[in-house]
DNA sequence: GCCGTTTTCGGCCCGACTGTTTTCAGTCG
């Protein structure tokens, strides 16, 4: 992957420039680039020479260091900034309030390289005393060290959504607000977030603030004051609350929702049209008249915009779709009508398939499909052929009392180390869904994995590949896997990719989820629950759905009983008949 | 360093809070 070495270097450079002390626009441009390679749907070394001056904030300097990196593996420029300022320095910009300007005295004026030499420096009560640097910042710079110990990696947003909407109950009860509303990238349902930003409006924010820092799960103040407080929870979450007037409430709404490229870029065109965007409203420059603020849908309105859903806001193209009138008409959890991976009592989930149905009857839905995992998996207690016989003739058994429901008969096999399934195919035949996934050999190289996949999409009986990168949000990085070469195999069969919906997989991510629709590949959402209030999960799928993009058109799982039967069924034939 | 229905040069999003200073730089989002 290129791109992302790029894009880390990319990174890099910004910060040894910011560091140098060189132009902050200069910096700027190489971090937006970097932000633009990171999430640049194609592999970059595939792109000819003029199509990289085509990517947003690459222009002809970057583009050359783009393929002197593809031809050489290095940048020379990269390299001698390298030598001017040692990598650990970068390391102090990991330190919280410690920014460029410190971090670069630090270096210069008393040799510290690294974050272990400025620990030493503290020691030895060399820190205290320079110029600029009393008391309070030192205690600054050894909280920020702690907390870089204790790690401020991201965290999935199945974990974090529920506490800050506790949170948002809590001030709600107490704080005399008016209207309080979740925002940053929470609001824009982001796999994985930092902290956490809520946004209220209150006739008493000195009350509110009271409130929000005397919560019991607080362990620390960060700031107060009277539109503005941070605090950091016990289990190291950090969560802003502000407080605005209600006549800039949509503004501030709009601001701290974010994402920042989006909002550059909004305010790029703000600026063009001779207006200004702020937090406080949209306001012409000239004769600094407001018009709007209140309402979010206003600063969009102002600027010839339709309202833009917070899940599109990434500056991956949403502004453009917007002026052209083609924003995606993105799926809600109301088109759901199934669950097309569940786990039951034969293998390793708690409940038995009664259980199943009731709990999806309550969800509306008009199917589930039970797949089980396979014998491949032993410490998931797989089915082998002979007890999968079984529960296939305990699921007609249940279908024939059931009315409103069905059940589909499925299995998860596993995609064995040679992408081989460790089910034969006369028992797969006699199902309504296969997914295959892989469970084993993570480490296997890149094109091995890629080639692993590629034979399960090809396998007659397999209709879905599940959670396809294998990734495990703060755990396991994904396996190495060519996923545009797996999507194009994908929509050449009709193959469906899974979202897996369980909040710390999410997998496939939003980007790939765009690819996947962009190349014509059917995608599913799912649960893998393995117990019943696992089905509540399907809530973090379709949020990641609507950031690939997604329209109930182009998920399975929004299709009634029987065109998703004939779609299945279609897949079958397709790949039997070898076209 | 990028970028352009105002521009190929001169702009580049905008403000809050903190700490160390007496008017502001640094950091963050």
């Amino acid at each position: 992957m290129n791109n992302q070495q790029i894009s880390k270097i990319f990174n890099n450079m910004a910060d040894l420039l910011d560091l140098k002390g060189e132009n902050v626009f200069r910096v700027r441009a190489y971090r937006r680039a970097a932000e633009s390679m990171g999430s640049l749907a194609k592999e970059v070394s595939l792109l000819a020479p003029d199509e990289l001056g085509a990517i947003p904030g690459i222009g002809k300097d970057l583009a050359g260091k783009i393929l002197e990196f593809i031809q050489t593996g290095e940048i020379a420029h990269y390299e001698a900034l390298k030598r001017e300022i040692p990598e650990g320095v970068l390391e102090l910009l990991e330190i919280q309030g410690l920014g460029p300007k410190t971090a670069m005295r630090l270096f210069k004026e008393k040799n510290v390289k690294s974050i272990d030499e400025l620990e030493a420096l503290i020691q030895s009560g060399q820190l205290a005393g320079m110029p600029k640097i009393q008391k309070k910042t030192e205690e600054n710079i050894l909280k920020g060290l702690e907390r870089r110990r204790r790690g401020t990696e991201r965290r999935p947003l199945g974990q974090v959504l529920p506490a800050a909407e506790a949170i948002v109950r809590r001030i709600k009860e107490n704080g005399a607000v008016d209207r309080i509303l979740l925002a940053g990238s929470l609001r824009r349902r982001k796999d994985d977030v930092k902290d956490a930003d809520i946004l209220t409006t209150s006739r008493d924010p000195q009350r509110v603030m009271e409130v929000f820092v005397g919560m019991p799960q607080v362990e620390r103040v960060l700031s107060r004051g009277l539109t503005k407080s941070s605090v950091i929870l016990q289990d190291g979450l950090e969560v802003d609350l502000r407080v605005v007037e209600k006549d800039s409430f949509g503004a501030a709404l709009q601001y701290f929702t974010g994402s920042k490229a989006h909002n550059i870029k909004l305010r790029e065109m703000a600026v063009r049209a001779g207006l200004k965007i702020n937090e406080y409203g949209i306001f012409t420059i000239a004769e600094e008249k407001r018009l709007g603020g209140r309402e979010e849908e206003e600063i969009y309105a102002v600027l010839g915009l339709p309202f833009i859903p917070p899940e599109l806001r990434e500056d991956r193209g949403e502004i453009e779709a917007a002026l052209d009138n083609r924003l995606p008409n993105l799926v809600k959890l109301e088109d759901i009508k199934g669950d097309l991976h569940v786990h039951s009592n034969w293998s390793d989930g708690s409940h038995d398939l009664i259980s199943l149905v009731r709990g999806a009857e309550e969800k509306g839905y008009r199917y589930i499909a039970v797949t089980d995992h396979t014998k491949g998996l032993g410490v998931a207690h797989g089915l082998d052929e002979k007890r999968l016989r079984e529960q296939i003739k305990a699921i007609d058994g249940a279908n024939k009392k059931l009315r409103d429901l069905l059940i589909l008969r499925g299995a998860e096999v596993d995609i064995r180390a040679d992408g081989s399934l460790d089910l034969t195919d006369d028992i797969l035949a006699r199902l309504d869904i296969v997914i295959a996934s892989v469970h084993s050999g993570f480490k296997q190289s890149e094109s091995q994995m890629t080639g692993r996949i590629l034979s399960a999409i090809r396998h007659p009986y397999v209709s879905i590949i599940g959670h396809p990168t294998g990734r495990i949000i703060g755990e396991r990085e994904p396996y190495p896997v060519d996923m545009e070469a797996v999507l194009k195999e994908a929509a050449h069969y009709g193959v469906a990719m899974e979202i897996n919906a369980y909040p710390f997989r999410l997998d496939l991510n939003d980007h790939f989820i765009k690819m996947a629709k962009d190349l014509g590949v059917p995608l599913a959402v799912n649960t893998d629950a393995h117990v019943i209030s696992h089905f509540d999960f399907m809530s973090y799928g379709i949020s990641n759905a609507r950031r690939g993009w997604l329209e109930a058109r182009d998920l399975l799982n929004t299709l009634e009983t029987v065109p998703l039967r004939r779609k299945l069924k279609a897949c079958t034939d397709r790949k039997k008949n070898g076209t």
